[in-house]
DNA sequence: TCTCGATGGTTCCTTGTGTAACCATTCTGT
DNA sequence: ACAGAATGGTTACACAAGGAACCATCGAGA
């Protein structure tokens, strides 16, 4: 009713990146909580914490390929968690300037709690999704992701690869 | 094959909160270069743009609501459109308190330029996807975000509603 | 071996943002 | 008509994050 410009109307709401960011932004946020209040973690720290979970020792460059974070932000963040010791840096014999990070004990132990606690609540935010739509969803995804940014996503230790996130692979 | 905790093995690859934000991030960093070089605007004053674009004529509140942005985040980005006379802020008969907003004409002019370029770019963007993956994408995060935001999306103006995003409405 | 460029990380500086306190106006109840 | 709560909006403060400059180390080539 109240158009005014170019009468092909651009609507916000359907523009994908302003989408795209105020869900996310909403689930981030909600979740930040969490690990904030209950854990003093940053987003930043919870990746790395995650990160190393995955693949036991890596080191900050691996880190900040896998998140496409900043330089800075993940420095940040491991200086942080080494402060707290639930993170260890060790030298790298290969290169100096290298120092490899994995999990303390006591980064472990939290991971133990946290994890789960994650998980259900991703879980229960999945169950607006039917399983096809989730699969569509991450598809999507995916698909965006390797696109722009041409060089395909990241997956820096073992268990490598693209990971399809294919929710159809039994386990 | 380095796996070491418990052998269900958390995947930071597959977690929905992780992978969006990854994604929208990285969108929406591309997307905010251009707004900033070509256009010297924030996101948060290229929203504000976009909805009195579609709107004419919108109070600060209104514009929260739409974008669920901060207030204050809101607040300053109406001030420097003020500021640069993209925007207008008239006073409200009915209430001394609330500023109706709407374009200029310097702010239509900006946007009659900055529109189809965000378009193209989008459109550029989304040829990586099917328009049934597409449909699925916006699907989805319709759904997430009436999830757990319970109240549902905001359309503060005219062409109101949750606006399902559905691409397969004629126009 | 020495120099120069590249690379892993850290730090400085600036800016945008969230939280909370705040001001002004409006609404409610009495 | 008035006191107090609620609401629209702004501002002060603290902080996280990106960009650029920087330091140390490594590698390549003369």
């Amino acid at each position: 009713m109240t158009h005014h410009a170019t009468d092909h109307q651009f609507d916000l709401n359907q523009f994908l990146p302003y989408r795209l960011n105020r869900v996310a932004d909403q689930i981030s946020e909600q979740l930040a909580h969490l690990y904030e209040t209950s854990y003093s973690l940053t987003i930043a720290q919870w990746r790395v914490l995650a990160w190393l979970n995955q693949c036991e020792v890596l080191t900050a460059k691996q880190i900040r390929e896998a998140t496409r974070m900043d330089k800075a932000r993940v420095s940040r963040a491991v200086q942080s968690l080494v402060e707290r010791e639930l993170i260890s840096r060790s030298p790298d014999s290969q290169d100096q300037r290298a120092h490899p990070l994995r999990l303390t004990a006591t980064g472990q132990a939290l991971l133990a709690k946290l994890l789960p606690e994650a998980e259900a609540w991703e879980a229960d935010l999945l169950t607006v999704l039917s399983n096809d739509e989730r699969a569509a969803l991450i598809n999507a995804m995916a698909k965006l992701e390797r696109a722009f940014a041409s060089s395909t996503p990241p997956a820096p230790c073992g268990n490598d690869g693209i990971a399809e996130l294919n929710p159809a692979n039994g386990r």
